[in-house]
DNA sequence: TTCGAATCATTCAAGCTGTAATTATGTTGG
DNA sequence: CCAACATAATTACAGCTTGAATGATTCGAA
């Protein structure tokens, strides 16, 4: 009999309450130093995702989010004038996300605060370097589940 | 000089990415489990969680979240007759939650619902254990950080 | 070529979440 | 004792997020 009672299920429990946990402390950081820039936290995610141009389905993929959520934080980034919309050079369905000047400027001075006492500076090199690979497994492995 | 730039802090980004991306797959889960149960997602998280009595401040602390939120929650829940808030037996000042018979039916079918095709079915159960050990340091050593 | 299916982005409604302020109660030092 | 401070829960509010529906465009197969 397999219940959720189990030892094993019980540990896969609080493994999924550590992962979220941990997620949930990363956003505060982010938050914090965001609004420092005057920022909201995911503002301040979809800009450390742009180290380049890209879609917003790219962008969408990059802060594990649904696209009609990025619509909603570029809509707030444009209106800074930190991002733009141009059309895409080969696919007219698309946009393409550009930094402005202002933008980039930002960006920078964005990633040197979130670098500063960051929620994993706990783990030696070493340690972030296995947790990378287990995130890593974990998702890959995830990745046909769904349909 | 120390910029965010460094090979140290890109692949601190992404680590912080990996784990906001497996926090989001867990999500997902849950969403998908809890809606063939009518709940929401953060209504089956609270579940999930009350697996005995206690106060709005410690499942909000098992949430990783506000207290004004379980607040939110927990009002859905015991709409729907699956928790009652009893006065707490030492503190006049604290609810202490219970889950209904029909609450404690219900957590039940959810934890089974949760434990299969879990996110971290990928990992072997030692891959797990390291997990286990990595998070709780990284979240333990970041503890004293705020005030 | 052309029709049908898939993809990109957007909009909207509904629900989730954190922050700050409020009320009630508990705790502690003088 | 009691005044000051800390804590439990709630409320109001603003912002975030998802999911479904829509319109525009692209892709693929007959």
């Amino acid at each position: 009999m397999t219940t959720s009672a189990e030892p094993h299920a019980i540990a896969e429990r609080q493994l999924c309450g550590l992962v979220n946990g941990l997620a949930q402390r990363i956003g505060e950081h982010v938050r914090e130093r965001a609004a420092t820039l005057g920022l909201t936290a995911s503002q301040a995610t979809a800009l450390r995702e742009m180290s380049g141009p890209m879609t917003m389905r790219e962008l969408a993929e990059r802060m594990s989010c649904e696209p009609s959520n990025t619509t909603f934080v570029v809509d707030k980034l444009e209106k800074q004038s930190l991002v733009e919309r141009h059309p895409h050079p080969t696919d007219r369905r698309a946009k393409q996300l550009v930094l402005t000047a202002e933008g980039s400027a930002l960006r920078e001075r964005l990633l040197e605060l979130l670098a500063v006492d960051s929620p994993l500076s706990g783990l030696t090199p070493q340690e972030k370097q296995l947790l990378h690979g287990l995130l890593e497994q974990a998702i890959v492995s995830g990745l046909g589940e769904h349909r």
